[in-house]
DNA sequence: CTAACTACCTGAACGC
DNA sequence: TGCGTTCAGGTAGTTA
C-alpha cells in the first residue's frame, strides 16, 4: 500500500541511479484483463531519463522527445534492480550501464504508462491531482475551502486524492486521528480544516523521514522496509487502547475500506 | 458535475 | 489435511 512517503522514498533512491541513463530495451508482460497495465512501454527504448520526480503517488520521469514515464506502485508494486528469475516481474528496463530496473507486483495493480509530457488525460486521477501535501501549493485556506464544498465523508473524500494528494487508506486513519476528527464526519469547519492539513503534513513528513510504512508488502529499492510503522498510532491497531483516551480503537467499513478510529476522541 | 458503488488481482488468513 | 471463503486496497469505470 505504498502512499505519499513509501513512493517518495523510492524515488529518492531511484533519482540518482536513473538521471540521465537511456534505456536500451524495454520489455512488459501485460494480460488482456489488464491492458491499460503497461500502457505503451515499447516506446522506452532508446529514451534517455531526464530524471524522476513525483506528484501524489506516481512517480513522474521525464524523457527526450517530450514523452514522460508515468509509474504507479498501485497495492504490491516494487521497483527493485537486477535481473533475477521472478514469476511477479511484470516489466523491465535495461539502462545503457548494463543494469536492469524491474517492476514487480503480485496483485498487478501497479501501472506504467508512456505520456506526452503534462498530457495526463488517460490517468485521471493525475490529472485531477490535488497540492503536493509538502509544499507551499498545500494552503490551509483553500484545504479548508475544499472541505466545505464536498458532502462526502472526510475520509473516502481524502482517498479521490482531490483534496490533497498522496494520502491512502493508513495515513487517512493516522491524521484523522490526529485531528480528531471521526471518518464518516461530512462537515468540517474551517478551524478543524487547519488542524486536519496541519496533521497531513505532519505524518507524512515524519514517514517520508522514517522511509515509509512496511505493513505487508512495501519495500525501498534497495529491498529495505520502511521504519514507520511502530510510529501508527490507528491504522492496523483495532481493539488497542487509544493513546489519548484508553477506549478500544474500533474497526468499520467505510467507503468499502477498513477503517480504524476512537469513537471517543473523534466525533 | 458529484457521490456511491463495483471490478480488478492474488496470496494470506480464516472457518469448518 | 483440504477446500472454500474472506480480506487487503488504489484506481478506473459505471450508475444514479
Amino acid at each position: 500500500m505504498p502512499e505519499l512517503p513509501e513512493v517518495e522514498s523510492v524515488r529518492r533512491q531511484l533519482d540518482p541511479e536513473l538521471s540521465a541513463r537511456r534505456i536500451v530495451d524495454a520489455w512488459a508482460d501485460p494480460i488482456p484483463s489488464m491492458p491499460r497495465e503497461f500502457h505503451r512501454v515499447e516506446m522506452l527504448a532508446g529514451r534517455q531519463i531526464s530524471h524522476v520526480g513525483r506528484r501524489g503517488k506516481f512517480l513522474i520521469a521525464p524523457l527526450d522527445e517530450g514523452l514522460e514515464l508515468i509509474m504507479h506502485l498501485g497495492m504490491t508494486g516494487q521497483l527493485t534492480f537486477g535481473n533475477q528469475s521472478d514469476p511477479y516481474v511484470r516489466a523491465r528496463l535495461v539502462l545503457d550501464d548494463g543494469r536492469a530496473l524491474s517492476f514487480r507486483d503480485v496483485r498487478r495493480f501497479g501501472r506504467m504508462a508512456v505520456v506526452e509530457a503534462g498530457r495526463y488525460e488517460s490517468i485521471p486521477t493525475l490529472a485531477r491531482l490535488g497540492p503536493e501535501p509538502l509544499s507551499d501549493e498545500f494552503d490551509p485556506g483553500d484545504f479548508a475551502g475544499a472541505l466545505a464544498k464536498t458532502t462526502a465523508p472526510i475520509k473516502p473524500f481524502l482517498l479521490t486524492q482531490r483534496p490533497v494528494a498522496g494520502v491512502g487508506n493508513i495515513y487517512a486513519d493516522e491524521v484523522l486521528w490526529i485531528a480528531r476528527i471521526n471518518p464518516r464526519s461530512r462537515r468540517i469547519g474551517r478551524c478543524r480544516a487547519f488542524v486536519l492539513h496541519a496533521a497531513i503534513r505532519k505524518v507524512l513528513a515524519g514517514a517520508v523521514e522514517r522511509e515509509g510504512t512496511t505493513f505487508r508488502d512495501f519495500v525501498t529499492v534497495t529491498g529495505e522496509s520502511g521504519r514507520n510503522a511502530s510510529h501508527l498510532v490507528a491504522y492496523g491497531r483495532v481493539g488497542t487502547p487509544c493513546p489519548r483516551c484508553a477506549t478500544p480503537l474500533k474497526k468499520i467499513v467505510l467507503g468499502g475500506r477498513g477503517t480504524t478510529y476512537c469513537p471517543r476522541c473523534q466525533r
